[in-house]
DNA sequence: GTTATTATTTAACATATGTTCAATAAGAAC
DNA sequence: GTTCTTATTGAACATATGTTAAATAATAAC
């Protein structure tokens, strides 16, 4: 019921660096809105109400009804710039590539992988969708279990000399998916338990950190592998 | 196979019927309470409204406030039960046994903390709470520093005759925080990414999956630990 | 400067949601 | 059966929250 805007409107616009002209061309004032919306949702998980959202920006929530629809269609849009944009079919070829080794293709792989999917944006967005209807959580993992970890296998496989053409086994399957959830565990800890489970002291990079992880699984492949070459 | 967290089936033939009767023991109903508000938080959230959890339990949701005086009461009394009251103390001493091999050790306690931790309600309680005030993964993760890892850091040294007194190093920790997050990942892909993320077809017992991690983890530890020992 | 366009706000609505409290009724004690 | 205790309900409240429609005002076009 608070009326007087003259002293709101002054006070927002010292509060924000740029006091965000009071009029914005379509083109921007979106752009804004969805960013805001990404870094708004992530934090507070979809059910964070429009106006809270708004707040920072210092426009009104009815503003967004003039960009998008219902807030269903707001939250399919951050979806598709947090999640589907930033999957990058790079990997495919990165990964198929022949003058690189094993090592050299797990560790590229997993760096830009880290660097692109264990962002706060991506993991809490992705997080808060697998406990809720599970729609971009389950839209990503098809991905993943059909266009990359086909490919670490095989990879793997060849690594260690297994070339034979056998069905990928359960235990190949959980030996990755050790190495591939230990890294995701990485912006579990960062992003979603936050800085009560952070070293004191951080000194490893993730690019030292996944240097190492994959070493470990490669290590590992070779002892089973050659266990699973032996029973045939 | 898969644990039986709290209920979610004992109750539902309230639904259609009343057969639960009007008027209960003030202790029944206090625990009919709190199983249905673990497992129906455990799937909505804290932001899950206590109208919908009443709702199979055949009562009104003015009820919970004759036994809670209000919903964050409630909410800590499921806290207490899934997560402090499920911390077993039994694992220090099992890690400290001085008659069991580091393997051996390594394998019982995940056993028993997959078994234990790695359920429904608990990973998802555990991840809301981080998503939100972090208030219960806070407490869960600070015990898990302090009282387990230690314990296996130390293990670990002895497992591969590295019993120098030098601080733990970050390597020594990230190896094994790799292995911890990847046998964490195994409840994220049961319980928050769902059946998704699953392999068609399941053999593989959580039991077989934590001896072939841990068999990997102590075999790249010997790597590391040598390594590190030639550098003195 | 006047007019037309439209970005933005104000007011309002309908339903959701935690909470309170007086009223009701089931079971125990007599 | 009557009385007493209290588990349980029903009505109501205050605020929250997605959404709509009309009013306002900033900018561009003339």
């Amino acid at each position: 019921m608070q009326t007087q805007d003259s002293e709101a409107s002054s006070f927002i616009a010292s509060k924000t660096e740029h006091p965000s002209p009071r009029r914005m061309s379509p083109e921007k004032r979106e752009r804004q809105i969805v960013n805001q919306a990404i870094a708004f949702f992530a934090k507070h998980g979809f059910e964070g109400q429009l106006r809270t959202l708004t707040e920072d920006l210092g426009i009104t929530h009815t503003l967004l009804y003039h960009y998008f629809p219902t807030k269903a269609d707001l939250i399919e849009r951050v979806y598709q710039e947090v999640v589907v944009d930033r999957w990058k079919p790079e990997w495919q070829i990165l990964l198929s590539d022949e003058d690189k080794s094993a090592e050299m293709k797990f560790v590229e792989f997993y760096i830009d992988y880290a660097k692109t999917i264990l962002t706060h944006d991506f993991v809490r967005i992705l997080i808060f969708s697998g406990l809720s209807d599970k729609i971009f959580s389950d839209r990503f993992f098809k991905l993943l279990q059909t266009q990359i970890l086909p490919l670490l296998i095989s990879e793997t496989r060849k690594y260690c000399e297994f070339n034979h053409h056998r069905d990928t086994s359960e235990k190949e399957m959980e030996l990755l998916l050790g190495l591939h959830g230990g890294i995701f565990y990485l912006g579990v800890r960062r992003w979603i338990y936050g800085a009560s489970f952070q070293a004191e002291t951080y000194h490893m990079s993730d690019e030292e950190i996944i240097q190492d992880r994959v070493a470990s699984y490669l290590l590992s492949a070779k002892h089973l592998l050659q266990k699973e070459k032996q029973h045939e």
